[in-house]
DNA sequence: TCTAGGATCGGCT
DNA sequence: GCCGATCCTAGAT
């Protein structure tokens, strides 16, 4: 399980390096691991695209602000959930958002949660969908993701995204943030390649 | 209390 | 590849 300090560190450079590690989620259900294939990095106050941009403390927000290491997750359009996992430190309001990964283990369990009929790539390659097949919901938001009680943690298997694999982007669906939409701060690479 | 808009998804063409 | 559903959240009044 990753420690608290490695989240204690600049968003970019967890961001970057939560590509290729794995989510482990454990619940009464049983155990669903995923493997991180694209994160994006928001950055704070400074952010126009970040929900604590200029400052904004708001009661959903709350554990965004939080210690690093926790999760924050929020409702999206109403109906998706979005997992987050806080970075820096408290009171600074940064954090990686976690946008897809591929299923190890625990398929029957993520099949079952997500549809029988979801092809076997779509299961995990969306924010809300991530969120459907880990089972992780608004009674997440501010859980510890360095305390196993959670049942919600990441770990690293020592397995390493080659630098040369490494894709930087702009941020999915930012467009309201003007310049900001476009820095380079969504991380990913092709598992197939 | 009201209203606009959103870090998306899945079905359809 | 495009488009509509859907409802919570935050800010305005």
């Amino acid at each position: 399980m990753l420690g608290r300090g490695f989240y204690q560190r600049p968003t970019v450079d967890v961001a970057r390096d939560l590509l290729g590690k794995i989510v482990v989620r454990r619940n009464g259900e049983g155990d669903v691991a995923v493997r991180l294939t694209e994160v994006e990095a928001y950055v704070g106050v400074d952010d126009p695209a970040c929900h604590t941009s200029g400052g904004r403390r708001t009661e959903r927000v709350r554990s965004m602000w939080g210690e690093a290491g926790h999760a924050y997750v929020y409702l999206i359009y109403g109906l998706h959930h979005c997992l987050n996992v806080v970075t820096v430190g408290e009171g600074v309001g940064e954090a990686v958002l976690i946008r897809a990964g591929v299923v190890v283990s625990g398929w029957d369990l993520v099949r079952c949660r997500r549809g029988a009929r979801v092809a076997d790539r779509s299961l995990t390659d969306g924010p809300g969908k991530l969120c459907q097949a880990l089972a992780v919901t608004r009674g997440d938001d501010g859980i510890d993701l360095c305390d196993p009680v959670g049942g919600l943690w990441i770990c690293d298997d020592g397995f390493a995204v080659e630098e040369s694999r490494c894709e930087r982007h702009a941020r999915v669906g930012v467009e309201h943030a003007g310049e900001a939409a476009t820095w380079p701060l969504r991380f990913l690479y092709d598992p197939d390649s």
